[in-house]
RNA sequence: CGCGAGAUAGAGCAGCGGUAGCUCGUCGGGCUCAUAACCCGAAGGUCACAGGUUCGAUCCCUGUUCUCGCUACCA
């Protein structure tokens, strides 16, 4: 199909902490970069993005921090929307998902849908936080792991040992915002009946979409549909967020992710009047921007709320990159662990394109990636600074020395091969970056462009203008040569602006000014021209491009990141302004020592079968960081306990230690391991574990009163 | 556990049925217009492991191992 216009999104960021350079390569680089193509092919496209600013993470963080959601959300999406103006990523529009515009139109969608008979209300207990007010999702229960005693484990997991929970095995279950006890609370939903859907999508993408999607995504949906799909909430309980638009939907809100993704609509709505145009014509091409995250959200299930809605176009393609790690660990916003926008352009000011270039050149495109400074450092000097900025460079400089500043003609008498090569070369390099762009491979398009640099640096070298001017008797053949070899080099210099120009913005603007040309010789009709820059037209002085990255920059950026790391979650909040160490924050800390427990009795007590068993074989639990496999040695059986204690200790020490044993726990499986029992720790304050052994030696299977 | 994606020279990637390729790095040479830069050459891989299909497999099939995601913060 031939597509009229284009309308392109990033995934919404959610405006709870701010950008990082993983968000960055998986998302709103090759958007950007594939936007600012069709516009220079000018096309008529739109890329819309906006904040994310609902959702119960931005309410629990605002009660932490003791300031209002909307106190979050609006220093979130200044920093974010900064950070995005300041690297050129050059949305049509960049809204809001708490404006006015998009609580109207989500309400629009659902009241539509609801309209249509299409919900299915359903009541369901939810856990309740009744000091606080509001319902608690899984996460915000705190208890006692049922399989390693950690006292902190989460509604849904517990982190020390890494067993996926359900609220109700918490022992002394309290609530995360208030410590109080949460008590179980009948609670309405509105579910969309995504089951429906399940045939219209398999033929939609399973079929239909086979060889046009990337590998990661189209297996990733096929995983989805292939087990089946269920109805899933619409809404939830809360205050913050688009209120469910129904009489007897007192404290309820929208799901977020029902209304995120409706966000690129209001975002279009607000953007234009001919929103529609973009939205509801057949041929628009709709291009969802994403990280591998956000997969099911993008092709799953809001497909199938807008295929339900009716009347909209559907995705085109949704070309979600994987995650990129930094320096060979993966991304932690709670640890610290990234590279944040906002930061490198305070460190490496105006140096976007040096980022640009290394985030785009190692673009995790089919599988995940490292950003590492050193990388960094080696890309920007030897790619991008020695090859491009050298080549035009040395074009500059030639000219000005050679042809007294001026654009020199081109003498079709003298025209060798090599010049005719370099002019294939030209042309060819257009189709090539073109094709790469058009199927999302962006990695690809930008080595393409850098090696059209390289081939020109061939060519400067193989002419050897330089050697020609030494020559004076043969000085009329020769600088007919000369004219030819640097009219060539000014004219692919000319070239790489408009190629690069998608990638490299910045980069492509300082070239029009330098080469004294409008911006309008950017747009890509141009590219494979070689007669971009006017005979004897004067060009400006030469004069770097890029710059290099010194050693002690790599050294001083690796040393923050380790530094900001061992500070841990709080560095990032410490930052904002406010809210510091509102009493509401120290409360919580105080509240976070291990409650005493009621008193029981002897009977209570007595039911515990606690024994001595010694550990015979010890080894780490695979796809779990934190679990150990081990085999004790009970005295009268050998039994296999699953513990969660592997971040704690090396499998090989532990052999051989006596333990005492809770033997009579009910068995669970974790990770395909039935555990038959739980080892006793001591929790010291800063979290390490100490094995609660007899200090002498005790007969295995012996019993602990 | 299950499902999905990945595993190819020191690093980063491509190839996906017919003698293993690119970029960076390393080593040697050349050039000197240029940001110690550019150009040429070389070394470096039993294509994760084990089976199978085939005249022939890095590529197809089966099994295994490891990494990442589906699962908090998070693209």
């Amino acid at each position: 199909m031939e597509f009229k216009r284009y309308l392109v999104t990033a995934a919404l960021p959610y405006a709870n902490g701010p950008v990082h350079i993983g968000h960055l390569a998986g998302c709103y680089l090759p958007a950007d970069i594939y936007v600012r193509y069709q516009r220079a092919k000018k096309r008529d496209v739109k890329f819309v993005c906006g904040s994310d600013e609902h959702g119960v993470p931005i309410t629990i963080r605002a009660m932490k921090e003791g300031i209002t959601p909307q106190d979050v959300v609006d220093k979130y999406n200044t920093i974010i929307k900064d950070s995005f103006a300041d690297m050129g990523i050059s949305f049509d529009i960049y809204s809001r998902t708490s404006k006015q515009i998009h609580h109207d139109t989500s309400q629009a969608f659902f009241t539509k849908l609801y309209n249509d008979g299409l919900f299915q209300e359903r009541e369901s207990e939810q856990y309740y936080d009744e000091a606080k007010g509001i319902f608690l999702a899984d996460r915000y229960i705190i208890g006692t792991c049922p399989v390693c005693g950690n006292p902190n484990a989460y509604g849904d997991q517990c982190e020390n040992c890494g067993s996926s929970l359900s609220p109700e095995q918490l022992l002394n279950p309290r609530s995360a915002l208030s410590s109080a006890i949460p008590v179980k609370r009948k609670t309405k939903h509105w579910y969309f009946p995504l089951n429906q859907y399940e045939e219209w999508l398999k033929e939609w993408i399973v079929v239909g979409k086979k060889d046009e999607w990337k590998p990661n995504v189209y297996g990733q949906c096929k995983s989805w549909l292939d087990s089946g799909l269920q109805p899933r909430a619409m809404t939830r309980d809360s205050t913050w967020g688009v209120p469910v638009p129904l009489p007897d939907a007192e404290g309820k809100v929208l799901y977020v992710w029902f209304d995120a993704p409706i966000g690129y609509i209001s975002a279009t709505k607000e953007l234009t009047n001919q929103w529609a145009d973009y939205w509801c014509k057949e041929d628009t091409k709709l291009v969802h921007f994403i990280g591998k995250d956000n997969i099911v959200f993008h092709c799953i299930i809001f497909p199938a709320m807008l295929k339900a809605h009716g009347g909209f176009v559907l995705p085109e393609n949704v070309p979600a990159n994987e995650f990129l790690n930094i320096e060979g660990e993966k991304v932690s916003t709670s640890r610290n662990w990234a590279v944040w926008v906002d930061e490198y352009l305070k460190d490496f000011p105006d140096q976007q394109d040096a980022l640009r270039y290394t985030l785009c050149a190692n673009a995790p495109e089919t599988k995940d990636n490292d950003f590492t400074w050193k990388d960094f450092q080696d890309r920007v000097n030897s790619e991008l600074s020695a090859i491009l900025g050298n080549f035009e460079n040395r074009a500059f400089v030639l000219m000005h020395k050679l042809c007294k500043g001026r654009v020199p003609p081109l003498h079709a008498d003298v025209m060798s091969d090599a010049d005719n090569a370099l002019i294939a070369d030209i042309k060819n390099a257009k189709v090539l970056v073109e094709a790469d762009i058009e199927r999302y491979k962006f990695r690809d398009a930008l080595f393409n462009i850098i090696d059209l640099a390289r081939k020109g640096n061939k060519y400067l070298q193989d002419s050897a203008p330089w050697s020609l001017a030494k020559t004076p008797e043969l000085q009329l053949e020769n600088q007919k040569k000369i004219d030819n070899c640097l009219h060539l080099c000014l004219q692919l210099t000319a070239n790489l602006a408009i190629l690069l120009n998608p990638f490299l913005p910045f980069t492509a603007n300082k070239m029009c000014k330098k080469m004294k040309v409008v911006e309008r010789m950017l747009d890509w009709e141009n590219a494979g021209r070689i007669d971009l820059l006017k005979v004897n037209y004067p060009l400006n002085a030469p004069a770097l491009l890029f710059r290099k990255i010194e050693d002690d920059e790599v050294t001083t950026q690796v040393e923050k990141l380790r530094a900001n790391l061992k500070n841990a979650t709080s560095a990032k909040m410490e930052q904002a302004p406010k809210q510091e160490s509102t009493p509401e924050a120290t409360q919580e800390k105080v509240q976070e020592a291990p409650v005493a427990k009621p008193e029981i009795s002897i009977d209570d007590f007595a039911k515990m079968d606690l024994r001595v068993g010694t550990i015979l074989k010890a080894e780490k639990v695979e796809k779990a960081d934190k679990l150990l496999k081990l085999e004790l040695d009970m005295g009268t059986e050998i039994r296999t306990v699953v513990s969660g204690i592997a971040l704690h200790f090396k499998p090989e020490d532990i052999i051989g230690k006596q333990v005492t044993v809770v033997a009579n726990l009910a068995p669970r499986k974790m990770r395909g391991i039935e555990s038959r029992g739980m080892i006793l720790m001591a929790q010291n304050a800063d979290g390490r574990l100490i094995f609660v052994s007899p200090l002498e030696k005790a007969d295995n299977g012996s019993e602990v009163r």
